[in-house]
DNA sequence: AAGTTATTTGACTATTCAGTCAAATTTATA
DNA sequence: TATAAATTTGACTGAATAGTCAAATAACTT
């Protein structure tokens, strides 16, 4: 009974998180996400009660897109540095690709629109400090696996070590997008972060 | 001869680089700056082309405005361990100010409007990423004199360094703004970016 | 007081914006 | 084939947007 569901919603959601990220929210009208997913204005509104609505779900929706490339990279069975320099990898290979396609460096879309409307949408920003709270339990669980391992001091805070780590990758995304220029990401940000971590700088932790 | 000139350009960057610090470029309208600097619309555009070159011009009259405050937190008369700590206590301190008067971290002005504008403004750009730069130099003379002090290792990166610096400050701030709490930068900031910087946690060189 | 110049004003345009809605259409089921 | 339900459409609204401009005004100099 009643018609099926179409993908109308899902191009809504791909469209509005491609243009929110490369851009900003503040530029990117209802009619330009709709012009560029080919879907009517009055679907739009069919589908989403308001054009923050719309961000929100997009953001939950890539998030959720993200969650099993985080579970592969964070993987137990992962050596735990190694787990954090396959996400620095994960995120230069991201951030290069995209700025080969749009001719420019994008950032973490989380951070950027989370900026962007600290001030005006108090959901928005409920949502992405979920979402940070949740990218930052898989470091404390490495951080963990490297305490255990003896392969930081002993009495490393987890849960302050890991914000660091969240607030160091995301300021050089930032900066990143604002320079334009992946250089310091591709050669610097892995020995820094593992640095900042608090590896020790041997041969047997660096060649693993 | 000729009328003398008015403080209207003055309050106009005043009011723009206040709003535009709150909430976001895209959300400040050129109707709303001029009504809270109360200042009509032709007034708007005899000073300025543009909202962009108001933005610009208020950019840069706020970094005109911190230059002494640098000037002073980095004075080579200070120990160089001192400025940094120094420098952190007068961000918390703005920071903590603002969350009162506005009832919301802020965050850095600079590196939340040149996300937002990243893919849009070049010249909005090109100017963020030189203060970048000039604010990066501060650190870089400073790690000069911690390396010739001994306090670091002889080997640092002291540009690669800088950088790494400035990304954490600003990661950390772009995350008290967004979860709206600076518990993290009064409590911790400081004894962490020691750590990122290198400096040997013993006694003598955290009770300066 | 006359002249000069920067400044201020307010009404104006044309466009874009988010959001609305009733009617038409599609697709499934019974 | 009739019915039911979700989906799609396109025209619509009213407000907000950045930007324009000619005329009025204020303040300074000679």
């Amino acid at each position: 009974m009643g018609r099926a569901p179409t993908n109308t919603k899902l191009k809504l959601l791909e469209t509005a998180h491609e243009l929110i990220w490369r851009n900003s929210y503040g530029s990117v009208s209802v009619d330009g996400i709709c012009e560029k997913a080919n879907v009517k204005k009055g679907s739009f509104y069919h589908y989403f009660p308001s054009k923050a609505d719309l961000a929100i779900a997009a953001i939950e929706w890539w998030m959720q897109n993200t969650i099993p490339y985080l579970d592969e990279i964070f993987s137990p069975s992962r050596h735990p540095i190694d787990r954090f320099t396959t996400l620095i990898d994960f995120i230069y290979e991201k951030q290069e690709d995209m700025r080969i396609e749009y001719g420019h460096v994008c950032g973490c879309p989380f951070i950027s629109i989370g900026s962007e409307l600290a001030a005006q949408e108090e959901k928005i920003c409920q949502k992405i400090a979920d979402i940070t709270k949740q990218k930052m339990s898989y470091f404390e669980n490495a951080l963990r696996d490297m305490i255990a391992m003896g392969l930081i001091d002993q009495n490393t805070d987890v849960i302050l070590k890991a914000e660091e780590i969240y607030a160091f990758i995301t300021g050089n995304l930032m900066l990143a997008r604002i320079k334009n220029d992946l250089k310091f990401m591709k050669t610097s940000l892995k020995p820094s972060l593992l640095t900042l971590i608090g590896v020790e700088r041997t041969t047997e932790t660096l060649n693993i």
